[in-house]
DNA sequence: GTGAAAGCGCTAACAG
DNA sequence: CTGTTAGCGCTTTCAC
């Protein structure tokens, strides 16, 4: 491989002229300009960015950690992240945690050999000791995005988790629904615990008994939910209203209801936070709680490069975003 | 951030000695082991990637060239990738061409730029000309997936194409279908080229004639098959049955069907190369061929590691997966 | 404007 | 088994 060497000589300029050409970090003659680019093109140069980063201190690099890219959720986030990075000249290096803290941590461990320059983090825990072991891992700008962690000092931008439970229940509440069955995500996990809140608000707010032991924790997997809502359907009194906490339990409780050789929405109905891409021609085209993706990882990006370039301290800012009902078929009236 | 001076400081010994221990590359006492370790833990030092990947001349980075993360098929081998080489100390540049051959380069150089040790790539085109751009801009091992590209020596992954495009038309003209309609993806591209050779293989096979007039090219993408499938879907002598030749392609497809209120499979017959994870929940569960998906990854990751180990040359080898017919219910007897 | 030179943090060769 | 040292390719002063 050519080194910026080979181009000066080529070119018949100083090292130092080749990098403020490359750079524009000087002012340089046109004809100079012009040599060197020549001598790239005919070398096929590319600067060698480990060399760059080592002597500069800076990476142009950012990390982002999912729970799991093959979610068509985090997908979206990612294929956002990386368009908006390579726009501004970062690379970006996406890991996934499958909700997994040690391997959070793996990961964490490896975006700081690689001196990343800020992170974008959906964090598997929101407790103060999975906090602690945060702030002694990370030494660089960091979002949070969906949930939030205690005992950090960073940004989150995420839904309004809150509204988002209270809308899903509501909704099934208003139909008549009262054996409502609950598959939750994992404790302990913010954005499971205020959307779990949120469906106890709206029980209170209309004056409604909320019981605990209509809740299940299927720690946002499809395959957990799915046993637990088979579970959950079968037997007297079963439930004539599930809602599922977040996407891929959505599916798991569509999928057991289909097991079940119940109808949805006649025989029982279903309500889930977060949208489906393909909704129209899922069976039956479910009723969901959907959050604005693309703005609210539009917002989480753009704010890490700010806070990268300014060297701004984090405000422990809480961004929240409203979540929408949008209404399909799998929810109906009780019978 | 400590430096590995500071390690050897702390520690009371030699830089030399430190870099042996972390990377057991000379034998060290247990005492000297665990000085070094202690100290590493107490300054929460980690080694500089820049900084060995600058004096080593080896990157422990592979660059994953996908079209699309947001494409579940694609997110799959995504994930495999990245555990194979998490596993093999390597980290995981994934980046999408969005089908965009010119964007295609841009990332090429950026993995280039980063001296990635190798690179899995999944290129957008397959015609002699692309061959000669990426040679140009390729400078390490390197395995095709899923598409071939000519005038280049790497390896290729892939599906036998050609069987499934067989499998897929054969599937619908043994249910008697006669006016069956194509969505094919981008010619160029030998995927698409290759499945449709299939299809007109199976067309032969029974002494039937195939009409390239009932062929049309959605790129790959679901907005454009909608497009396409919803003309072909009105008038007079429309197609008993539908081969799509990729899986967001079959949900455009299956969407148009919905929005023409044809009813499938009575109405018409669908049948999709690529299978779908929740197509149990799909309406109608598809048929569709589907490709071991987890398979044919582990193996293009595992063989790259190996080129990149051994030094090997590429011997262009082509190793095809055999197709399989996964039949559910969309696609029925022609009326 | 352009050029010379120091040094980022690490690995690897070699001497002890 | 341990310590010294050169130098990877680049950026960045600082003279000129």
């Amino acid at each position: 491989m050519a080194t910026i060497k080979d181009i000066a000589n080529r070119a018949g300029v100083a090292i130092s002229t080749v990098s403020a050409v490359i750079n524009r970090t000087a002012p340089t003659s046109a004809d100079v300009v012009a040599r060197v680019e020549k001598a790239i093109a005919e070398t096929g140069y590319a600067p060698q960015r480990a060399a760059q980063t080592l002597r500069s201190g800076r990476s142009r690099l950012v990390g982002l950690v999912i729970p799991d890219v093959t979610n068509p959720h985090f997908a979206t986030v990612a294929r956002i992240v990386e368009n908006v990075c390579f726009a501004a000249g970062y690379m970006t290096f996406i890991y996934n945690t499958d909700e997994d803290p040690d391997h959070e941590m793996k990961i964490l461990r490896m975006m700081r050999t690689q001196r990343v320059a800020g992170l974008l983090l959906i964090s598997t825990r929101s407790d103060a000791r999975h906090g602690a072991r945060l702030m002694a891992e990370i030494n660089v700008p960091t979002i949070f995005m969906g949930s939030a962690v205690a005992g950090t000092p960073f940004d989150l931008v995420a839904l309004d988790d809150l509204s988002a439970g209270r809308l899903a229940a509501g909704r099934l509440l208003d139909l008549g629904h009262r054996r409502i069955f609950f598959v939750a995500g994992r404790k302990g996990v913010s954005t499971n615990d205020e959307r779990l809140e949120g469906c106890r608000q709206a029980f209170a707010d209309r004056g409604m008994e909320f019981s605990d032991s209509r809740v299940v924790f299927a720690d946002f997997s499809e395959e957990r939910a799915l046993v637990e809502a088979r579970r959950a359907l079968s037997g007297e009194g079963r439930a004539t209203g599930v809602v599922s906490l977040s996407n891929l339990m959505t599916i798991g409780v569509m999928r057991a209801i289909r097991a079940s050789g119940l109808a949805c929405p006649s025989d029982i109905s279903v309500i889930g936070v977060d949208d489906f891409e393909w909704a129209d021609i899922m069976n039956p085209p479910p009723t969901t709680i959907a959050q604005p993706v693309a703005e609210m990882t539009r917002l989480a990006i753009t704010s890490l490069l700010d806070q990268i370039k300014s060297g701004a301290k984090p405000s422990g800012r809480r961004l929240r975003f409203e979540p929408k009902l949008v209404v399909r078929a799998s929810c109906g009236p009780c019978a």
